[in-house]
DNA sequence: TGTACATCAGTGAACGCGCGTTCACTGATGTAC
DNA sequence: TGTACATCAGTGAACGCGCGTTCACTGATGTAC
């Protein structure tokens, strides 16, 4: 049956929501559209109104996740000005790293992205650069050194992968990485 | 037919070998066993006398492309004391970037490690402190920071994902990105 | 405002397809004598 | 060394299954009068 224009819109967004987080958590190959449609409350038909296929809804669903991560995880509540702690946070937490489908996809979806189309590749490199100029003006604000807010992002990447992928064997390793990282980050402020 | 335990040895190693790289371009998910056995020069039925499953498959073709990847990518030629050098020129190269089959598993399967089984986690950990370990030796002899190893293994990891996503949509930026982290990580060796 | 009707978001059965896996079979290998 | 035969790595047809996608249908919505 047909459903108000309003109703329409939000089962959109459910299903941009719902795929957004079980692409991050399981991989775009590792995610039927059914279940993306049943998280969202929808049946499978539904989805080919909203989306021309699957590699559709991938790429809008990348772009939405990256939207919201941002808006999310990198504006510090109340409006002050962002610190490097604000980046830190939530970027190298325990929880993040212990649930796949939450978190920004700069970081969740690093493993896909190179193998994706190009509209995935361009959400991924806006969010590249939006990360990045946040950084190096928390860790450089005088543009001396342009590799320090690269390398940052970098190792917020790296630690994330290598946290995650020794977590099941070896879970002390796994915070360590995450401590370390965030003290080399520290680091690089300047004094 | 029957072939000689020679043969069937080569033909298992050939498995792995094709496992590894096709595993690391596509993904596990993202690979029939039918490719991987064709690019082996066997018939899919073949695969199952040498693996369980493909899960089996994917743990031992894993454990084998850290064990190469290492000897390859880390022992440097003619037997001399590897430098920063060694370690940066293979996990921060063009090449690796645009070649997903190629480059050490470490870099390459930090996307897919912790969807994985636990053995495939068990090769990702050996093969991180193993990293980590030898990066240690180069840039922290004294044993001063254990920071900093930590911190180049996260960068060079998350330097080539970023690479990677990007490259589609900014090659110049991708280019930046390798040189950036490369000159970041170099500023944190002794001086 | 009330009525008649065209629209179209959502449903769910059905489709072809490729996947991982099985298995009866083949025939060269390796072994027992 | 030569012969007879058991072994078993590899083959390829066949399997069930779940996938992405299609489509005839439904019925509330939104619109034209």
């Amino acid at each position: 049956m047909k459903v108000t224009k309003e109703q329409s819109e939000l089962n959109r967004q459910a299903l941009l929501d719902a795929a957004g987080r079980l692409f991050k958590q399981h991989g775009i190959d590792g995610v039927g559209v059914a279940d993306i449609c049943k998280a969202a409350g929808l049946t499978h038909g539904a989805l080919y109104k909203h989306f021309a296929d699957k590699q559709d809804l991938a790429a809008q669903a990348f772009a939405h996740s990256f939207r919201r991560g941002f808006d999310k995880t990198t504006r510090p509540k109340g409006g002050a000005a962002p610190t490097l702690a604000t980046y830190l946070d939530p970027y190298l937490s325990r929880r993040v790293r212990d649930d796949h489908g939450a978190g920004c996809p700069v970081v969740t979806a690093a493993c896909d992205t190179g193998r994706q189309s190009e509209a995935v590749s361009r959400s991924y490199t806006a969010g590249f650069l939006e990360l990045r100029d946040g950084l190096q003006a928390v860790l450089d604000p005088d543009g001396t050194d342009p590799a320090r807010a690269t390398l940052a992002v970098a190792a917020l990447i790296g630690a994330m992968s290598i946290s995650r992928g020794v977590v099941k064997t070896d879970p002390k390793l796994a915070d360590d990485v995450l401590r370390l990282v965030r003290r080399g980050i520290e680091q690089l402020a300047p004094d």
